[in-house]
This record gives C-alpha cells, sequence and structure tokens, in this order.
DNA sequence: TAGATTGTTAATCGATTAACAATC
DNA sequence: TAGATTGTTAATCGATTAACAATC
C-alpha cells in the first residue's frame, strides 16, 4: 500500500464505476464536475462519492468541484491501470476465446501472450491471433516470461490445478472464470467471475419479488 | 417476497455458495453437515452461516446440525431454481456463444430458446443449436414466446436500446455482459457481470499490494 | 465579498460476530 | 441424561449518510 491506510472492499468496487463515469463525461466534452452531478449519474448519495474520493487524497477544490480530466488519471493511476500486464488465459474454450478477444480489443494494458489447453486438436494452433500451447507448461512459461495473471476459463475440476501451478510460476493474480473456489492462494490474487452464482442471484430477485 | 421479510443483499449473495458447497458435500456422500464445518469449508464464520440460513427458516435441528440434501432442496426453492426459465441471447458474437454454450451444458433450467445479432451474416444461421433472428424483433419475439431473461452480449453502445426494448418485450430479467449501466430498468432485475470492472478491482489488488 | 462545494467529523444505519439459552 | 449444535439476542464492528466548518 502507497501511503494510504487499508481501503474498504467496497470502495474499491465503485473505482471502477466512477471512472467510467468520468469517461463518459470527458467524451461529451464537460471539463469539471461536482459529487452533486456525479450522484445524479451513478446513483450514490453525494456524501458517499466525497468520501470515497477522499480516501485517495484531496482531489476536489472547494467551490469548485473536480476536474474532470485530473480525477480519471488519479483513479487510473489508483486502479494500477498505469502499469502493464502480461496475461494468459488456460482454457481454449468458447469462454476462453470470448475473454481473449474482449480483452484484446478493449483493454489496452492487458497483453495476452499465450493460450494453454490439453487438447492435442488446438495445441499448435493460432486462436485470435494467440498461438496455443500445451497445458503442461503454464508454470515454466509463467516463469520464463514474467507473466502477471492467469485466466481461468478451463473446466472446474481442472481449476485447482491450474491455479496451483499458476501460484508457483509466480503470477501476482488470477481471473478466474471457473465455477468453483479456488484455495491456498495466499499471496495471489483472485477476482472471480462466477457466472453461475450470478445467474442465481438473478432469479432469486425475480421469484421472490 | 413469500413469507419472509426483506432479505439483506449480502446474504442473497452467498446463496449461491452454500448451495454449490451442498452439492459438494452431496456428492462426496455426506449426509449431515453443521454450521462449523460449512465454516471451514467456506470461510464464513459459523455464526453468520446459521444467521443467513435462518432468515428463512429454521433448516437445522438442535443437537444435530443440518441434513444436506434437506438444505440443498430449500436454498434451489429460494434462489427460484425449481423453475423453469425462457431465456434470449442478444449479441451473437465470441461471448454470446459462450453464454448460451455454457447455460446449455451446464444450466439445465434455463432454456435458451434464441439468438439475436444485427449482422445479415448472421441472422438465418443456426449457431450452438440455436437460430440467429433479426435484432429488430426482439420485443415482439419477447411477447409472443413469454421470454424471462434476455442476456445482453451486444456492444455497449447498443445495450440500452436493446434493455428497453426488452423490458417493453415484457422480460422479468436481463444479464447484462456490456460494460455499461442499463437505466430505467423498474419493475426489470439487471445483474451486471462487468469485465472491466472485475479486472480493473483486480489490478487495484496487485498493484496496491 | 457571496456562493458553491469540498473535506471531515459525528450520527445513523446495517451487517457481522459473540454468547448463550433452547432443545434435539 | 450428557453432549452437541442450533436459533436468537445482544454487542461489536464497519459502512453510509447527514451536517457543517473550511475554503476556493
Amino acid at each position: 500500500m502507497s501511503k494510504e491506510t487499508k481501503i474498504a472492499n467496497a470502495v474499491i468496487r465503485r473505482l471502477p464505476r466512477y471512472l467510467r463515469t468520468l469517461e463518459e463525461m470527458e467524451a461529451e466534452g464537460l471539463e469539471r464536475t461536482s459529487s452533486a452531478e456525479l450522484s445524479e449519474r451513478i446513483g450514490f448519495t453525494a456524501s458517499q462519492i466525497r468520501q470515497d474520493l477522499n480516501h485517495f487524497g484531496c482531489f476536489g477544490q472547494q467551490g469548485y468541484g473536480y476536474a474532470i480530466t485530473d480525477l480519471k488519471t488519479e483513479i487510473n493511476r489508483i486502479l494500477g491501470l498505469k502499469n502493464k500486464y502480461k496475461l494468459i488465459v488456460i482454457g481454449c474454450g468458447r469462454l476462453g476465446e470470448a475473454i481473449a478477444n474482449y480483452t484484446k480489443t478493449f483493454e489496452p494494458q492487458f497483453d495476452i501472450v499465450a493460450m494453454f489447453d490439453t487438447s492435442h486438436d488446438k495445441i499448435g494452433s493460432v486462436v485470435c491471433g494467440l498461438p496455443v500451447l500445451d497445458d503442461k507448461w503454464i508454470e515454466e512459461y509463467v516463469k520464463k516470461n514474467g507473466v502477471d495473471i492467469g485466466v481461468i476459463t478451463a473446466p472446474a475440476e481442472f481449476a485447482q490445478d491450474i491455479a496451483d501451478r499458476l501460484k508457483r510460476g509466480g503470477v501476482k493474480g488470477i481471473w478466474n472464470f471457473a465455477v468453483t473456489d479456488i484455495k491456498g492462494m495466499e499471496g495471489v490474487k483472485v477476482e472471480n467471475i462466477h457466472l453461475s452464482d450470478s445467474l442465481r442471484a438473478l432469479t432469486y430477485y425475480i421469484a421472490n419479488d
């Protein structure tokens, strides 16, 4: 942690939302905004927005508000988006392809360098412009190439083993799309996209209306 | 809402996790468990688990614990997974295909009935065993076929318009994969999968370690 | 200066944890 | 009956909101 003390998880989760809104406003040609205006766009209270932004330092100016471009730059920095990240995708199915494609298209800071699979039909081919390598070389590849993030799109039953090997290889983070929870990842940040949990939360709200 | 009063969002979000753990334990041949054992597997405190489960009625037995199959059945019911849901996927790109494929393979309660796209190369074809229909018929199709959930995998700039038409058609829920927030969805439950936000939270944790 | 809007403290609200009586 | 473990209340902790002094 830089200077700042422990930031609540809830705050971190809101930062990307601020960033998206600021990008939107910048695209509209706006130069300054206020917590009240952001509140209207996003739906959080103005008080919460000021509180959130203040965790990281004083980005606003009393009587004026916030300079959109400056604030955007700050949040970008806080989120670590000034850095570049090397990614590999493990699991070259439809989901793996979709994620690789999405990331290549929309997330320029994230550089996907290879895909991995166990199927000999796929190994050696090129998907989304990326070489598909043999799953068994994950750990070695991560070590040699300084991969930062491993993206797991393989079936749930392989996720734990893949994660263990990614960790031994030295990744800093795992983006996990497998419907399972990974254990023993001390020192590695794990971010889960549990499609199944999301869909089930949706049906809860539909069914209990 | 059935009998129960307002359940906190945080509780709902944990239910799918309980369900997954119970399924896992059932598959291992276990018949009963306790809040302490669940706590060890999941990582929530035993106290929280008892508190959570009690929101919905007394599923446990003092001195005994919880019957795994019964508890699983209850959570299934609470989450609305006893019902069937009709889905359509809008956006027949890689992500759309991946989601359609995932849902068809792993989520039997969810019946995907069609895909939609604007591209004339795709309209009329069959993807994942589903007909690809013309985007302009979404509203009509939803009305005629009683579609419950619309899955948006189209680019962000089209998401709001698609959501509006889904709403007019009468869907109960929207599963949104577009990197944007949808407005004016009163009466429609929206569940977002914001890949971009997830990735950015991950880099925050990596960068601010 | 007057008006606007932040930064920040205090109050409120909600969620988690601890404790233990109830009871199987 | 004794042991185990829930259900449930009370205590704690954390996050959100309200209020307002600071200041641009």
